[in-house]
DNA sequence: TGTTGTTTACGCTGCG
DNA sequence: CGCAGCGTAAACAACA
């Protein structure tokens, strides 16, 4: 298995930041402008995370963030304080240290924190001893705040990070958590959410691990078509939710008994009664509703439709090899190829044509995966590799040398080195989950 | 027993 | 105001 690194789950211990159990308050936001304090013309939904918010959040003394449609309490609140723990090592600004001025909001932010003025000019030794506690307090939070990226985000871009496309959800774990500090904090919550994206979306396939590579659950990858979900390269929220037609239509037609498979209107938008889609998706999570159960318990039927999802080329391998298994290397690498296919800008130019994606809105900013400002795909998994490696080590530079990090991420695993470089050694650190 | 995976339910926010 | 996307909690089952 794994070797899960250690990131003590603070909210395991009795804090009050675990008081937010079982229901998380949240917080009208409906007064701060989140549209006048945009930096920058991301996706009309794109929740941002500009200075505004940034300061109105934590100047209440209540560090706040928004992802999707939600609010979150920060979970570092309860942290010790992280003397030295400057926010240019927040995994916010580290991802977006590339991203040139589209960030200029949090640069200038941080830069405020440096000049000690966010106190909006008033030099009296009180504000001054204000300015000076409320720094502190923005470090602290800012540096733990919950990244912009949604759950699919983070699962979409470790990933595609992975040299296989695909990865065990335990490494899906890790993946965040070594990129972002914040969710080594109150794992379970976050953790169950992850895989409530798992299971919940169809952009999301299960793929069967093999007798000769045992192990606890299966290898998830992307949906071989569900690569231009974030189409525009920005990672924050999706314009449309990707859904796999053909479960779709197996939901359909298992929901109805008369089998009736037009629930849906060619323009995609939900009815009052699809609204339960969110209900409704989960009625035949069945075995052979995913690529699961398409190879491991029926390798010999998969049809043709089904093999079309995963590589047209592809297809006429299988064709050729007259329905006979299919192995799982075969399988990995037609997922690896379809998954850095849905990334090429060839690709990304055929979608947008609309000879795919036809069922996703367009993006009219001209943003590609990128420019984005709030693109991973520049990140991940080249440029990141230095960027991410910067980032670990800005990120506990002021912990005093006493990183929270284990030895073990520093010496081999941590993100930037060989963990993410060598597919070999990436797989050897996840043991068991090589492929 | 802990992890993984599925499902349901509910609430929030932004958009049209 | 309804819908869509998202986050969270929780119950439950299967599995290593």
């Amino acid at each position: 298995m794994m070797t899960q690194k250690l990131y003590p789950d603070v909210s395991s211990m009795p804090t009050s930041t675990n008081a937010m159990s079982p229901m998380t308050p949240t917080y009208s936001m409906n007064s701060m402008s989140c549209v006048s304090m945009t930096p920058m013309n991301c996706s009309p939904q794109t929740p941002m995370f500009g200075s505004s918010m940034l300061n109105s959040g934590m100047s209440s003394g209540m560090p706040m963030n928004r992802i999707g449609g939600r609010i979150d309490t920060q979970p570092g609140m309860n942290e010790p304080p992280q003397l030295g723990y400057t926010t240019i090592g927040s995994p916010i600004s580290n991802m977006n240290a590339c991203m040139g001025a589209t960030m200029s909001s949090i640069n200038n932010y941080n830069t405020a924190i440096g000049r000690g003025d966010l106190g909006g000019g008033d030099t009296s030794p009180n504000s001054a001893l204000q300015r000076a506690r409320a720094d502190k307090t923005y470090r602290r939070s800012y540096t733990h705040a919950k990244p912009p990226y949604s759950y699919i985000s983070l699962i979409t871009m470790a990933i595609q990070n992975s040299p296989q496309k695909m990865l065990t959800l335990s490494e899906i774990y890790q993946f965040i958590m070594d990129l972002f500090p914040f969710y080594r904090q109150n794992q379970q919550r976050w953790q169950n959410s992850i895989r409530h994206s798992l299971s919940f979306n169809d952009c999301f396939i299960k793929v069967p691990r093999t007798p000769d590579k045992p192990g606890k659950g299966s290898f998830w990858s992307l949906h071989p078509e569900s690569g231009n979900m974030f189409e525009n390269g920005c990672y924050l929220r999706r314009q449309k939710r990707f859904k796999d037609e053909k479960k779709e239509i197996l939901r359909t037609t298992h929901k109805s008994p008369s089998h009736s498979v037009d629930n849906s209107n060619s323009s995609g938008k939900k009815t009052p009664l699809q609204h339960g889609e969110d209900k409704s998706h989960h009625l035949d999570k069945t075995n052979d509703n995913n690529l699961n159960s398409m190879l491991s318990i029926h390798p010999t039927k998969l049809d043709v439709d089904q093999m079309n999802l995963l590589h047209p080329n592809d297809l006429n391998m299988h064709q050729q090899h007259h329905h006979q298994n299919m192995s799982h290397e075969e399988l990995s690498a037609m997922i690896n190829r379809s998954n850095h296919l849905a990334l090429t800008s060839e690709h990304q130019a055929m979608l947008h044509h609309g000879s795919m994606n036809h069922h996703l809105k367009q993006e009219p900013t001209g943003y590609t995966p990128s420019n984005h400002p709030f693109s991973i795909t520049r990140l991940l998994p080249n440029e990141s590799k230095s960027d991410i490696k910067m980032y670990a080590d800005m990120q506990y530079a002021g912990y005093n040398g006493l990183s929270p990090l284990p030895n073990s991420i520093h010496s081999h695993t941590s993100i930037g080195n060989d963990y993410y470089n060598s597919p070999s050694l990436y797989h050897t650190s996840a043991s068991t989950t090589s492929l």
